[in-house]
RNA sequence: GCGGGUGUAGCUUAGUGGUAAAGCUCUGGCCUUCCAAGCCAGUGACGAGGGUUCAAUUCCCUUCACCCGCUCCA
């Protein structure tokens, strides 16, 4: 309900979304819940097109691709492996300063002991003492866990346990105005069984790869899978982001594309180049301007610890260049950890080497919402010369692919009209409208984004032919009225 | 999570301590022979909760949402 932006880089396409039925917010009678969001008529249609598309580029046309679904609940255990709990169960100190956000143990700790003047700091993972103090430390001044230190022995004085965390402060600014610990595990918790207390804990995934993983041996068995060779899946994940926005961009309930190739080790290198390139050719062919495009190589300090390679398919939205998707080369990591964690064996033979082997893995990580807020944000189009707002979809991705009107409301051109309507669509999504004039019409579908428009005019009654409008160009032809299913399925095809 | 901004109809705006106006859109009708024409009629809003008050859309508090910036981003 945010009013009076419209200087905002995106709020006339949120307008537009919302004005033709493409996005809603999520709950929006009751005032709406942060960062979800509905697809409405329209925008489910676009989107389903998105998946197909993935789905049949990805892995329907492919020989070594197969796809998979996976439940959205999985064994704690799974996270585990997968270093999703480990990683964000720490909890976070925020400055009241100078707002910079911590963890716990990269404060700096001031210890003090309580029966003698004995004192040190750890800053940065180092002993920071008084000179009087320094041999208590020997020549070595580095220092363990902060934690380890709490009700040490003194080793100024000698008491036991003496030694008393006095304060933390804050290692950007050394402010002791500090929040509280708090935790901020990006998984959404809940609970197997009706009471809360006496159930199990589980997530809802945080991404939809680890399904692929755990499956490994199960698919690599019943679909007889051969290296190289790829599992493919789309489905819903869940981020409990602390900062959302953006529009559709980032959400916490997303959906993904999520491709693991597996590869043998020695040809990673090679494969990780050839899936970078295929999925960035991938979004030139769904339409998107190249020169809003652009690849982002990871930089070494930047990487995963278990990445040997990641690159970034950026856009350039309004609010500046965002991720649509990560390639990466994650080796044998995630599946070394389910096979440490689950103590099965996860391995491909292969019949050359007689060996068993742990594959490589090249990761596609696409997100739907992402690629369709690319999609949108890329196709509006202000078009000043006709007072218009076109969104230049390719017609392979527009909710609906041809409109069909009567010019006027009689005559018998609305029965026509929809007599070719009728036939049209059973092979494609399509659309009648007769309401208000001709201009209207038009510039209602420009909006939806509908590439093509059928006109009935008096012309027809005479020869049975009709207009075929396009969208970008505004330009007609006459084609024979029973010829439209198969000039536009031709069109489709482009 | 922090700071700032915004919230009246689908959109853009008006307005008031006595429950709200307009244009466009939309719906129906008339008219209309190709790009938001015209005429008639109609639908439709003060984000939510609480407080002050005889009375709150208006004043106060809280909350929710959106936007911008910071922070974060396996």
């Amino acid at each position: 309900m945010a009013r009076k932006q419209n200087n905002k880089p995106m709020d006339k396409l949120v307008s537009l979304c919302k004005r033709r039925g493409f996005i809603f917010q999520s709950s929006e009678i009751y005032g709406g819940i942060t960062s979800c969001w509905d697809y409405g008529p329209l925008g489910v249609e676009l989107k389903r097109n998105i998946k197909n598309i993935w789905w049949h580029d990805i892995v329907t046309s492919r020989a070594n691709i197969v796809g998979m679904d996976s439940s959205i609940l999985m064994h704690p255990k799974v996270w585990e492996a997968s270093g999703h709990v480990e990683c964000f169960h720490d909890p976070l100190i925020d400055c009241k300063n100078c707002k910079y956000r911590f963890r716990e143990d990269k404060a700096v700790h001031s210890f003090k002991c309580s029966s003698c003047p004995f004192n040190f700091k750890i800053n940065n993972g180092k002993i920071e003492v008084n000179n009087e103090f320094e041999k208590h430390f020997g020549g070595d001044l580095f220092a363990g866990e902060p934690e380890t230190y709490k009700n040490s022995d003194c080793p100024n004085c000698g008491e036991v346990g003496t030694v008393k965390l006095e304060r933390l402060n804050c290692p950007k600014c050394g402010s002791p105005e500090l929040s509280p610990p708090r935790q901020f595990n990006l998984m959404f918790k809940t609970h197997f069984g009706a009471s809360e207390e006496s159930a199990a804990e589980v997530y809802l995934r945080p991404e939809t790869a680890q399904g692929i993983f755990v499956n490994f041996d199960n698919i690599v068995t019943t679909a007889r899978a051969k290296l190289p060779f790829g599992i493919g899946q789309i489905g819903k994940a869940f981020r409990n982001e602390i900062v959302t926005g953006n529009f559709i961009f980032r959400s916490r309930e997303f959906e993904q594309m999520e491709l693991e190739f597996f590869v043998k080790s020695e040809e990673s290198a090679k494969w990780y180049k050839y899936w970078v390139n295929e999925r960035f050719d991938w979004y030139k062919r769904l339409g998107v301007r190249s020169d809003y495009l652009r690849l982002r190589q990871h930089e070494k300090e930047e990487l995963a610890h278990y990445a040997k390679s990641c690159t970034d398919i950026e856009y350039r939205f309004p609010f500046g260049w965002s991720e649509l998707e990560g390639i990466a080369d994650r080796q044998t990591f995630d599946l070394d950890q389910h096979i440490k964690a689950s103590g099965k064996k996860l391995s491909y033979f292969d019949s050359m080497s007689n060996n068993h082997i742990v594959p490589g893995v090249i990761e596609s990580s696409a997100g739907v919402d992402r690629t369709m807020l690319t999609i949108l944000t890329d196709a509006y189009w202000e078009d000043d010369e006709h007072d218009r707002v076109v969104l230049r979809l390719i017609p392979k991705v527009a909710p609906i692919k041809v409109v069909v009107l009567p010019l006027v409301n009689r005559d018998g051109m609305p029965e026509i009209a929809r007599a070719i309507f009728d036939d049209l669509r059973k092979h494609m999504a399509a659309f009648y409208d007769q309401g208000g004039s001709i201009g209207r019409r038009y510039r209602r579908q420009d909006e939806a984004g509908t590439p093509f428009g059928i006109t009935v005019d008096s012309q027809t009654l005479e020869d049975g032919t009709v207009t075929l409008r396009d969208r970008d160009s505004l330009e007609q032809i006459r084609i024979p009225k029973d010829n439209a299913v198969k000039v536009l399925q031709e069109k489709l095809a482009l």
